[in-house]
DNA sequence: CTCCAATCTTGTCATCGGATAGATTGGAGG
DNA sequence: CCTCCAATCTATCCGATGACAAGATTGGAG
């Protein structure tokens, strides 16, 4: 891909406006923030969060090993761009899911495994500035429609909150599972189905 | 603490016998290893697995910047000992509640965070070498505890798998969504007894 | 008491993240 | 069309790191 942040349907999904449009050119890369972001996803669904370095980055984009630093400062900028773009997809395709809270527990879980590189970084809070307000707003966003969606399963008035973590405990918890190659199914069968399975058994009893 | 390897107890852990005793001494340390796999945990602790260097940890120990080597060889050598040794306390914390499917949950939430260090490494496995033998024993010992406990609490016939992986995912994913900060509630409630509510409202059913 | 092997130190090298100073270029405003 | 500013990228430098190699030290078996 050379230009990424797809939502799950495959529509492409624009950033905000540039505030300059720069042509390509042998000294001007371009588009060199997107490069780098693009070659970061690349680089984690390689090899891990913590498996590469700014400089290859640099290389893989072409580019002087300095030039990644005007557009995200250091490591740690370069990682909450990432994990707010995370947040922004993971959001979107929460919300468009929230009416069925089991299709909101399998989005979670086909979300972590089909963007597994923002996954990987979104929930590990000391690689990068959780506190930025790109990264914060997202996150509030997909947490809004995690509550309103697993709040209307609840068993009993005052079980709402109990629910709420209990849905998304079991989904955090499978993807991550997943994800780390712990469960001995992981070359079997589609964790997308079996996600659908094992979260029917939590809803089961209030549905 | 001085020597670490405490089960949830507190009773005193004992390594393996040591192949050779090495007394105190200006050159010799003694027992380098322990004390750099004790450094590592505290290091992890205080800025995650991959916050700190091997040359740092040397310091603490007060020993040069490559005596480290000697024992583990490099840095996955030995993130693969301090996952190797927590895969054993957690084994041994896991099969002490083996009666009771609801204790074992709780169980491995309370090591989670009461271990966190060990627990940060362990189910990462891009950190370390996941096919060591030492890894491989104690994670099966493990393995076992959750597969038996979970199944007898299953449903019907044939979902002893589902029940399993249920009953994993909701104690996991409990355990990372606290440790990452992510739940509203991380500063309010005691966090077993909010885990031991939600696992209850996911066995609820079957009991 | 000797001597071997385990343990630890010193020195070296390529690489990294981050900072600074300077070169290049796009495009807004005249 | 031209000028000039600001955004973008390059060139250097610095201290720190992981890994490796070679040598120093020491404990204890025999």
């Amino acid at each position: 891909m050379s230009t990424s942040r797809y939502d799950e349907g495959g529509t492409l999904y624009r950033g905000k406006a540039e505030v300059r449009q720069i042509k390509r050119t042998a000294y001007h890369h371009g588009n060199l923030r997107r490069a780098i972001i693009d070659a970061a996803l690349q680089a984690i669904t390689e090899s891990g969060p913590a498996g590469w370095s700014l400089r290859e980055l640099a290389r893989r984009a072409g580019v002087s090993h300095a030039a990644p630093a005007h557009h995200f400062g250091d490591r740690a900028g370069l990682l909450t761009a990432v994990a707010a773009e995370g947040f922004e997809v993971f959001a979107d395709a929460l919300e468009r899911a929230a009416d069925d809270a089991l299709e909101v527990g399998v989005t979670y879980v086909r979300f972590a495994i089909s963007h597994r590189p923002y996954f990987e970084v979104m929930f590990r809070p000391e690689l990068y500035r959780v506190d930025d307000p790109s990264v914060e707003t997202a996150r509030e966003r997909a947490a809004h429609v995690l509550v309103t969606s697993a709040g209307r399963l609840s068993p009993g008035p005052g079980q709402d909150r109990l629910t709420t973590i209990a849905g998304w405990s079991l989904a955090h918890g499978f993807a991550g599972l997943w994800l780390s190659g712990a469960l001995p199914e992981t070359a079997h069968s589609d964790p997308e189905t079996l996600a659908r399975s094992v979260i029917r058994l939590l809803f089961g009893t209030t549905h």
